[in-house]
RNA sequence: GGAGAAAUGGCAGAGCGGUCGAAUGCGGCAGUCUUGAAAACUGUUGUACUGCAAGGUACCGGGGGUUCGAAUCCCUCUUUCUCCGCCA
């Protein structure tokens, strides 16, 4: 959520670097500083009439004490009229802040100068590549035809279980997951990263801390009797640690890593791209979080894009690494890289990370601060990344590293597996 | 799940209808003293909104109520602790 400080004094601004977003809020913002100004009228006579009243309690309590019984009577009497004018005064207060916040909500993070201008995903910017595309044989596989001559994943015993989505892992299928965790989970420690198990699900506050809440609703599975959500990603506990908090500057960088499956209902999404690993209702991922000083995030963010480059190095993947355009970015986010392998036998690039700055927009809403070195409070800079999302990792390590006798795992990974072919 | 107790500033902890944004201690910051540090002493020290400012308003777990006036009384929710039950 963006700061109605700054909305009031930067609002031109802040239009003009939302139409990188291919959509013109100028409406919306000018009813934002409408609303506001109505507001803050509003809150003066409230805060007026309620002095007011502090004052004649005062006198009441005074002349009470003095004996005065009819005077304080008499005076009584009076804030009669006063309290019905702070009643009326206090609906419409509310009404505005209320509406005043719903709007807010609306309005997504303003994109940095370094987001290239575009529509599609056809306009984002290829930052970084990496790695080389296999040459594979006409007879190569797809990995869901892979997992299935090696018995590694089942989805048509997910279908049975639970619905399409989830699939089971069998046999070195599983330990291939667990091991990637593991060698994900490693990686981040030996970069300073705290390990952090969190829970699965959370509660409504953390759903509208990192902005999942209100507008992506309808992703989430949402246990209704307790009113939890289960977490589409670990980014929303692991932030949400940071909610309310005030942070002193020397405590910065603040770096831990998590462990969670993820569960998303990607209501709409069908067709060719949810074949086999490549879209799930249920995965595993590894992730970073970091809350920074304003003035070291962006440093940060390249930082992070630059180890999880590594940690696909290390997997032996063909990568690239995508800054993507205004019409392509999260609704949180001020600068996102997208990280993506090349699955040699589907011969599609695959989104295997998402590493984003998200500067003050989500710190706002979570209320998290730290004290700079004149003891003001200022809002933090939040950043997070997948390192890394596992199924479509599995998928691009099962093609591209397949043979006629088999699947090789790649050296990093071999003291997490325990084999070194499938 | 049942029965009790509790929730106050960065922390600990008083206050239980008006003089309370809140005693006191610790911590933090500044100063005195010291070659430096410690100790001691002195001062200072919550957040947000609003206003050019003076100031005003709100906040004592959340929400609602009673009252001219609520940290203090009532209702409700949440959380924590103790005891009992159940379970890993």
């Amino acid at each position: 959520m963006l700061e109605i400080t700054r909305i009031r004094e930067e609002k031109d601004q802040i239009i003009e670097g939302l139409k990188k977003r291919n959509v013109d809020f100028s409406e919306k913002i000018n009813a934002i500083v409408q609303t506001d100004a109505a507001w803050r009228e509003v809150k003066k006579e409230l805060d007026d009439i309620a002095a007011e009243s502090n004052r004649m309690a005062k006198e009441i309590g005074q002349l009470f004490k003095e004996g005065k019984q009819a005077e304080a009577n008499a005076a009584k009497e009076k804030t009669n009229v006063l309290k019905e004018k702070e009643k009326t005064a206090k609906e419409k207060e509310a009404q505005l802040a209320d509406d005043l916040q719903k709007r807010l909500y609306e309005i997504p993070n303003v994109p940095c100068a370094k987001v290239p201008v575009g529509k599609t995903p056809e306009d984002n910017v290829v930052a970084a590549t990496g790695g080389t595309v296999p040459t594979l044989p006409e007879s190569a596989l797809a990995h869901w035809d892979l997992a299935k001559k090696y018995n590694l994943i089942d989805f048509e015993m997910g279908v049975k279980v639970t619905g399409a989505g989830f699939p089971f892992y069998y046999g070195k299928g599983a330990r291939l997951q667990r091991a990637l965790i593991n060698f994900f989970l490693d990686q981040a420690r030996d970069h300073g990263y705290l390990e952090v198990i969190p829970p699965f699900v959370v509660n409504q506050d953390s759903g509208y801390g990192t902005g999942q809440l209100p507008d992506k609703e309808g992703q989430m599975y949402h246990c209704e009797v307790d009113d939890f959500y289960l977490i589409p990603t670990a980014e929303v506990p692991l932030t949400n640690m940071y909610r309310d908090v005030l942070l002193n500057e020397s405590d910065f960088p603040i770096k831990v890593t998590g462990y969670t499956p993820c569960f998303r209902r990607e209501a709409g999404s069908y067709g060719k791209d949810v074949r086999g690993l490549n879209r799930l209702h249920q995965f595993d991922k590894v992730e970073i979080v970091h809350i920074e000083h304003p003035s070291k995030s962006y440093e940060t963010l390249d930082g992070m894009v630059k180890y999880v480059e590594n940690l696909l190095q290390q997997l032996e993947l063909p990568y690239r690494v995508l800054r993507l355009c205004g019409g392509d970015m999260g609704f949180t986010s001020a600068l996102t890289y997208d990280l993506e392998v090349y699955s040699a036998a589907q011969k599609k690039w695959l989104e295997v990370s998402s590493v984003s700055n998200f500067e003050t927009f989500q710190a706002n809403r979570l209320k998290l601060r730290y004290k700079d070195k004149e003891g003001k409070n200022k809002l933090a800079h939040t950043l997070n990344g997948s390192a890394l999302a596992l199924p479509r990792i599995v998928a691009a390590l099962l093609e591209n590293h397949q043979d006629e006798h088999g699947i090789k795992i790649p050296k990093a990974l071999v003291p997490y597996t325990g084999f070194e072919r499938i």
